[in-house]
DNA sequence: CGGCACCTTGATGAGGCTCAATATACGTGG
DNA sequence: CCACGTATATTGAGCCTCATCAAGGTGCCG
């Protein structure tokens, strides 16, 4: 069960409704929240509830109904299907600042699990839905950050059909390392919360190939493994394999 | 340039505005028109435009403004990516009742060709989308519609990840009769207006393989192949190749 | 009949998967 | 703090699928 208080401490929570809310989120001009004005914030601000998950904990599962939808501000969510013969394939990872049930479907067409310590704004589907209705410009926002998600979608499916090992490792640091920049987040070191497994399901590769294309590319010193992610040594090298 | 005149007698346009309008419109109850009302689908009638195409003419190129959207009544379209060293991914094929434009882009993201003599609904993108911001329940639907789309990509992805050449053909053959089926085309003999090099470039595979593969399903009588297209023999053996 | 676009078939090889054996990190309890 | 067990990651050897290269074949239109 989800803990239904704010995050723990290096997790500040600037969501609660005493520290300020939706007005000051950090994560709102990268979200879509960013559609609404003052009076509408509110409105919105009434209908959220902070909720927080651990590591390893599942948000919610594929094929379940939606009961709501998510804004992340805090931590890296997995998202994957199942195929009925059991391979798993991993869509993609949520980070701050995304929206989860963003097509606002009656049934989730992934699972999400928390791959750290997840804070999230959580809105009542119902609810969230009655408002997008009498807020046309918020479900104007949705809709193109929809459009946005189906860019990245189509990018996902050049890589995975006409791409090599390299390339798609290649691509999928520096689109992470991109998306962290996004949301202030420029350090040298990439942060990656998800295991190897879980980028060989996103890239529709093995976990040894995964290691081994990362070992390589370290071994040339294009990166650097470190703990919980790696450190980018060669930018230029690494667009370059990335093609 | 596209004759602004109706198709050719084979395909009978019945969106001309003498001809009964969209009201009448065969594909009206499968595509996003679904939304309006009768006095709305009359001022979306007023945005559109009936215009033919060639095969082989584009409607659109990737990057190219978006000037226009359309809604498909007859024939179909491949919509290909262009990667900038030239490989090219084929991201999907649209048949009769398919909307193009549903995220209402300002940028073209993909090319659109007609792969065979092919009519269409047109509307000036920004008359649509104004017609879009009064109508919120249109715009409802598009989501809702592009929800959906987002739906298939993940299907692809998953294709394009996680199977082989076997599985990702005759997934393919299934998923275009299933499309087929949608549309009231429900005849045993699988029209395939595309060539072999745009399956290959859809699946993420050569077009060698995209044949060998077709010659094996129909050495083994799953398939026959005929001049346009494929006969379905046995399409349980099909649905497990598919796993 | 010839030219062209498209498709099929064959031979060969490379890239990535499979199977298997460690190695490393992490959490738990002694 | 260390010992242990588990989960995760790395590395190696061999094989298999599919890409590549190359040569016909088929159908269509001038």
């Amino acid at each position: 069960m989800p803990s239904e208080t704010c995050a723990p401490d290096q997790h500040p929570c600037r969501h609660g409704r005493t520290e300020g809310g939706c007005a000051e989120c950090r994560v709102r001009l990268v979200s879509v929240c960013a559609a609404l004005t003052g009076d509408e914030l509110d409105e919105l601000e009434g209908l959220s509830r902070h909720v927080a998950f651990d590591a390893r904990q599942t948000l919610f599962s594929q094929d379940e109904e939606a009961i709501a939808v998510f804004n992340i501000t805090e931590g890296a969510v997995r998202l994957s299907r199942l195929l009925p013969d059991g391979r798993r394939h991993v869509m993609g990872f949520a980070l701050i600042g995304d929206f989860l049930g963003l097509a606002l479907p009656e049934r989730q067409t992934v699972t999400a699990e928390a791959l750290s310590p997840v804070a999230v704004c959580r809105f009542e589907r119902r609810a969230f839905l009655d408002l997008v209705t009498r807020k046309p410009h918020l479900l104007q926002r949705l809709h193109e950050r929809a459009g946005y998600e189906l860019g990245l979608a189509q990018d996902q499916m050049m890589l995975l059909g006409r791409r090599g090992a390299e390339e798609k490792v290649a691509s999928f640091l520096l689109g992470l390392r991109e998306r962290y920049a996004r949301i202030g987040l420029t350090s040298v070191t990439l942060e990656l919360p998800m295991g190897r497994q879980d980028i060989a399901d996103h890239l529709g590769l093995t976990i040894e190939t995964v290691s081994r294309t990362l070992s390589r590319f370290d071994r040339e010193k294009v990166i650097l493994i470190v703990p919980g992610g790696v450190r980018l040594l060669d930018l230029g090298r690494l667009k370059r394999l990335a093609g």
